[in-house]
DNA sequence: TTCTTCACG
DNA sequence: ACGTACGTGAAGAAA
């Protein structure tokens, strides 16, 4: 058996893949739908053909002498997608991790390159597959080269293949006809211009009789369809140049090194990490046995230490560090609860040395005593160990890398956060679109080093099971914790730096962590049996409604299905309304409303999903986050928006119904402990306040100095009507629009909000901006700024990376302008309040006050206040919030105390 | 797991 | 011509 080379044609394969796979992108933003493809394609061949050798072609991008060629005769090709143009040189990049050899020269095409390497081949006797999406390369065909051309629909990839007398069988023609064969038909997709009225019927029926080009215009008088003869001599030499155009070169300077062409050693760790960051899942499988010997060296260093004394010492030791990488595994104590216990504990404090110490915990001797428990020395250690670690962490003189130090806070020093650097959060800061942060995607972008995954190592394993099962394991994970810590935050502060966020970073986002830790630890009352009443009563309701929609509808159908209800709204009964999404019917409340006038069952479907909504989210959904301490302790997320805001889950306590008056009602059951009130204090239009100031439109400014109702000035100067004299809808309409403006206005997007026609939406836009002339310059700069640089920035320096930009699709680039527009303003204030937060938390605990910040909901704080303090909180959330920034407008906050939620809004 | 809907700012 | 307002999280259904 011959040896044999797979040849592929770079450039055509990742375009056949890029339209032939639905559009991917990763966590970055960067489109990654080609290079998926083409790897899949690359992998079906090579297990396929298993080739002792592989090399991929690619054009240079500078223009070929054949190129200009077709360029002087007519126009430029046609460009790129971007989409497409950003994944050519990732591309080249995975292929160089593969160790894959990739050939191109300046002044040759792919094809050429193929030509000539194909034909070297078969010279020295090797079998040949070629593989591209361009027929062009039929003409190189032979016995030995066989044209593989790969099809991919719905997913499936085909390949046709092509010998020599396969070009034969499907043309009629032998591959070197072919050649002469499309420059008579042309290739609009290869810019082969071919002779007019010549189409691939005709240009094949004269390739059968005369069997070349020149015999064809040798007989060209015998042809006797007059429009094709007349075409043929007209543009003899459009021929002649696309027979140019269509003929490869087989001839080139050009040599394969073989012994780099070997088609083996591809799946290494640079590969992998590669597949992982553009989140090729089912891809890394292939990478993973290969990349798993390469952990192991890192991981040499690591050790455990069982003796508690000798680690207790060792920690003591770790203090004359002055910088170490710390990283505590908690787990909750069991599934009913999310009071965690302090499982091990990893530290390293220098490339070469990084230890693990796991806790024993005392369990609860179950059933009868066991005659063993006098010799189980299975004491609980946390005492022990989280005073050492306090102790370790108290102070500055030792710098404590760490990630998510939020979940550690619990063992550690809380007298200051100069200590520490999370290097989740500055991850998160560095690109805060990603979906998470996990470890192994840290060590991978920031220190390109491969550590074994959580899925990979944990599967459906706690640590606490791993520990028992495999504490070799378990000993490593912890430690690739405390290592990434200790080397990313080197890294991680320099990128921080050099992107402006260090201040963020120290004095906003660590000192953030400490007050969302007590937040969450402190929590909020909630009145269980109120709860439990408050869902009951809905239950009477809920029934009642579900028999009357179902005997309108004549039929019992699941109300809460959209495809069930669609079809029984839409079809059995008829109602008009059609169909809006790509799975069916929208049953949206915004399609409905517009029916419930006229359809009485409209009317119960929409007050029966109001009602289901406040029973399963609300009422059976916080009661089942009640701890035992009466409380709910929400988690306070801090690296999951993108423009910086926090998000609250588990449950979420930033979404409780406040519009609608039977929903506000659930506010009654967040009550203040005994001896406390509620104080609720929130910004007043924090966000255009932020857009007067970032702007710095004298006219918006202006509006906020009069003090007075901002959204009746605006209709009044935008509508040019007496201030005293606005209309209701003057002002709903002028508010809307101010809210567009945040959103990144369109004339679609405010149209629906206000149901009229785009044509007026655009009309207010227009008179909006003319009011505000500073305004329109302002959000057109962003946008601009944005495309130039890729992302957009706080007032105090927080980006958010906007790839959308850049996209040739119409859609995704509309959307990426209104994020340049948002974003800086909604993260602007985000930024705000997250000073405030920190502010008022710092005043509360200088003055030894009892009252404690206990929410956030974005442009609000809630303090637990203890009644003697009330005055003094007052000052103090009045004080902060204001002061929290200094812009050209006041920043304004309305307050109100209560003894629940509901009256202290 | 993904989609649809809906609660909040 | 394209088809949306920005930012979240949870529940239930469908796949």
């Amino acid at each position: 058996m011959s040896q044999k080379l797979v040849l592929i044609d770079g450039h055509s394969i990742l375009n056949r893949a890029f339209y032939g796979v639905p559009d991917l992108s990763n966590a970055e933003g960067l489109h990654t739908n080609a290079i998926y493809g083409f790897l899949n394609i690359m992998f079906k061949i090579l297990e396929e053909e298993k080739p002792e050798y592989l090399a991929v072609a690619f054009d240079v991008h500078a223009p070929t002498f054949r190129h200009k060629m077709y360029e002087a005769y007519k126009g430029t090709r046609k460009p790129m997608p971007e989409e497409l143009r950003e994944q050519v040189p990732v591309m080249k990049e995975i292929l160089k991790a593969m160790h894959i050899t990739i050939m191109e020269q300046a002044g040759l095409e792919a094809d050429d390159i193929l030509g000539t390497l194909a034909k070297k081949a078969e010279q020295a006797g090797l079998e040949v597959s070629l593989v591209s999406g361009d027929r062009d390369l039929l003409q190189i065909a032979t016995d030995h080269i066989k044209i593989r051309i790969p099809k991919t629909k719905q997913g499936r990839t085909e390949i046709e293949d092509y010998y020599a007398a396969d070009v034969l069988a499907a043309y009629q023609v032998t591959p070197l006809q072919f050649i002469e064969l499309k420059a008579l038909m042309g290739d609009t997709a290869d810019n082969i211009p071919g002779v007019p009225k010549v189409g691939e019927k005709t240009a094949q029926a004269l390739m059968v009789e005369y069997g070349s080009l020149d015999n064809i215009y040798a007989h060209v008088e015998e042809i006797s369809k007059k429009s094709i003869r007349e075409s043929l001599i007209e543009h003899k030499d459009l021929a002649d140049l696309s027979k140019t155009l269509a003929t490869i070169k087989t001839d080139c300077e050009l040599q394969l090194d073989y012994e780099q062409a070997r088609a083996e050693g591809f799946y290494t760790p640079e590969a992998y990490t590669l597949c992982k960051r553009l989140e090729f899942k089912n891809l890394l499988g292939r990478f993973e046995k290969d990349a798993a010997a390469n952990d192991s060296k890192i991981a040499e260093s690591f050790r455990q230490i069982e003796d508690k004394k000798e680690f207790l010492q060792y920690l003591k030791k770790a203090q004359k560090q002055k910088e170490i990488g710390l990283w505590l595994i908690t787990e909750p104590v069991d599934a009913t609860t999310k009071k965690e216990e302090l499982l091990g504990v990893a530290l390293s404090v220098s490339d070469e040395e990084t230890v693990f110490y796991a806790l024993t915990h005392e369990k609860e001797p179950e059933g009868q005593l066991s005659l063993f428990a006098e010799a189980v020395e299975s004491v609980d250690d946390t005492a022990e160990i989280t005073e050492a670690l306090q102790e370790l962490s108290a102070g500055t003189d030792t710098q404590i890398a760490t990630f998510d130090v939020k979940h550690q806070y619990d063992y550690l020093d809380r007298s200051s956060t100069e200590q520490y650097f999370d290097v989740l959060i500055a991850a998160y800061l560095l690109n805060p679109l990603k979906n998470d942060y996990d470890m192994e995607a840290i060590a991978s972008e920031h220190l390109g080093i491969l550590i074994p995954g959580r899925a990979e190592v944990f599967g459906k394993r706690d640590f606490r099971t791993l520990l028992s099962e495999d504490a070799g394991k378990a000993m490593e994970y912890a430690c690739y914790g405390a290592y990434v810590s200790r080397k990313g935050k080197k890294v991680l502060k320099d990128k921080l730096e050099a992107a402006g966020m260090k201040c963020l970073m120290e004095e906003m986002e660590m000192p953030l962590s400490l007050v969302l830790y007590d937040m969450q630890k402190e929590g909020v009352a909630v009145k269980r049996e109120e709860l439990k009443a408050y869902g009951d009563a809905l239950v009477a309701r809920i029934e009642e409604l579900e028999q009357s929609i179902h005997t309108q509808a004549g039929t019992e159908f699941n109300i809460n299905s959209p495809k069930q209800l669609g079809e029984v709204l839409f079809e059995t009964m008829q109602i008009p309304g059609g169909k809006k999404t790509k799975t069916g019917y929208s049953t949206a409340a915004d399609v409905l409303e517009k029916l419930s006038a006229d359809y009485p069952i409209v009317r119960d479907i929409l007050e029966y999903r109001g009602l289901t909504k406040l029973k399963s989210t609300y009422a059976d959904g916080l009661a089942a986050f009640i701890e035992e301490d009466g409380r709910i302790h929400t988690n306070f997320n801090q690296t999951i928006t993108a423009t910086g805001r926090i998000s609250s889950t588990e449950p979420n306590l930033q979404n409780i119904p406040m519009r609608m008056e039977l929903g506000r009602q659930i506010r009654k059951v967040f009550i203040p402990r005994e001896g406390y009130e509620f104080m609720d204090a929130d910004y007043s239009q924090i966000e255009l306040r932020v857009l007067a100031h970032m702007s710095g439109d004298e006219q918006l400014i202006d509006a906020y100095r009069q003090e007075e109702d901002i959204h009746r000035i605006t209709a009044s100067k935008v509508f040019h009507t007496p201030f005293e004299q606005v209309t209701d809808l003057q002002r709903r309409n002028a508010k809307a629009v101010n809210f567009g403006i945040v959103y990144g206005i369109s004339s679609f997007g405010l149209s629906q909000d206000l149901s009229i026609s785009k044509k007026e939406a655009a009309q207010y836009i227009e008179q909006y901006f003319a009011t505000y002339p500073k305004v329109k310059e302002f959000i057109d700069k962003l946008v601009a700024d944005a495309k130039e640089k890729g992302y957009t920035e706080t007032m105090f320096g927080r980006r958010r990376p906007i790839p959308e930009l850049s996209s040739s699709n119409f859609m995704q680039r509309s959307f990426g302008e209104r994020v340049a527009m948002n974003a800086p303003i909604q993260g602007t204030a985000a930024d705000i309040i997250k000073i405030a937060m920190i502010k008022v938390w710092k005043a509360l605990k200088e003055e030894g006050l009892k009252s404690r910040l206990i929410l956030q909901v974005h442009d609000e704080l809630l303090v637990e206040t203890a009644r003697e303090e009330e005055a003094r909180v007052r000052e103090i959330l009045t004080e902060n919030m204001k002061s929290a920034a200094d812009l050209a407008v006041t920043l304004e906050i309305d307050l109100h105390t209560g003894n629940n939620w509901y009256e202290a809004k």
